[in-house]
DNA sequence: GTGTATTTGTCCGTATGTATG
DNA sequence: ACATACATACGGACAAATACA
């Protein structure tokens, strides 16, 4: 019987967006008004006009109103998966082997103090899939030191075992060294893509990854 | 202490979820009985549960109640900002050059008649910052013929005169072809980082861009 | 700089809808 | 079929930000 929700004039929004019955940076009547014009309460127009300007599709202030953005900020979400879970979706076996773990003194902006540094492969049906580098910091996260690294991946079990605050991704292209390229079986100087993470929690850092795709590596996401 | 008490009611949860105050898996209280210990309305505190949930790191279902999420899946939101904007960002002067411009017929996946085919470069304080290869189809999107495409990138004119509609963005690696290479400033066979974006309207295509970057570009986002 | 009016942001309490165990 | 827990709606109220006089 409700024929209104939020969703709806959510779309019957976008739709007049969509057709330009107001142009990029017109005032939108206020919300008083477009509650009354489409037969809803406030708090549910309200919402509607959030989550669209949520998308970046509108731009709301106090007092001055709400506008249509004129340059819309086009934000794609990409998901950062578990190793395993990206490799086993493709219908692929999984395998993980650890081909170092040493403590070592890391880069100075992560740490002073000597931490955990790992290397490991990751394998998609005994093709390479990708190259891990990880630090880990034993001093925020001290059962790492007795975890079971040589079954199952850091990154997995840091992900069970660890909250955390923040965290950075950056996605980059490099040529790979020759180490690397022969652990992930391409030629020299292919090109390599690079996930990079860091997490920390208050200003503590928990751990620093860096995995290496072969080039036919893509992130891919819905604008 | 009214004000945004939906965001501190979201802050206090998180930390109970950080401090393992409940369990992976585990189910929370219902949401009355959340609303009555914190002190908030259930409107309030359902607000606050649903943006935790939207995270990622609460699973809310129906009758069932809520969850705290086994595996949350780490969501990255990346900004994908006007070219033009992010070397002015940078405090560098920006610069468009349009190398080519000509009617061809593209990829079939994309279109059965000939399409806009366009290349130019994108320059930051003269250097190269990156090259851009775009089709654009004339047939959902006319006005492109007579738009100043010599002075303003093809981007910037799409954001500003096409409706929304959905897309598609993917991030790769590869070894820059000599061409490439040469425009860039780089040495042959340089790995570049290249930005794919897709754009649709109802089943019709709309325009396809690919911007090849120098190796030293990154994307990044906050966790 | 100050004050005021406007507009969005949020809260509350209640009520009803809806998916689902 | 039923009960439960989340999803959403409504209207009234006040808070906060800020454009503008």
């Amino acid at each position: 019987m409700t024929r209104h929700s939020w969703n709806s004039i959510k779309d019957l929004v976008m739709q007049k967006l969509n057709a330009r019955h107001w142009l990029p940076g017109e005032k939108l009547p206020n919300e008083e008004m477009m509650a009354r014009d489409y037969g809803v309460a406030r708090t549910t127009l309200n919402r509607a006009l959030r989550e669209i300007a949520k998308e970046g599709y509108l731009i709301r202030r106090r007092k001055a109103g709400t506008f249509v953005a004129t340059h819309p900020v086009r934000r794609a979400v990409v998901n950062i998966p578990i190793i395993r879970h990206e490799v086993e979706a493709s219908d692929k076996a999984y395998r993980y082997r650890l081909l170092e773990q040493k403590m070592r003194l890391p880069p100075a902006k992560l740490e002073t103090r000597p931490c955990l540094y790992l290397r490991a492969m990751h394998y998609a049906d005994d093709a390479a899939y990708g190259l891990e580098e990880r630090w880990i910091n034993p001093h925020t996260t001290p059962d790492i030191l007795t975890a079971p690294l040589d079954r199952m991946s850091a990154n997995e079990w840091l992900v069970l075992n660890t909250p955390f605050s923040s965290g950075l991704v950056g996605f980059s292209a490099a040529n790979a060294t020759d180490e690397q390229a022969d652990l992930l079986g391409l030629r020299p100087d292919a090109a390599v893509f690079i996930v990079n993470r860091e997490t920390w929690q208050d200003e503590a850092f928990i751990t620093s990854a860096q995995i290496i795709y072969t080039n036919t590596y893509r992130v891919e996401s819905q604008l």
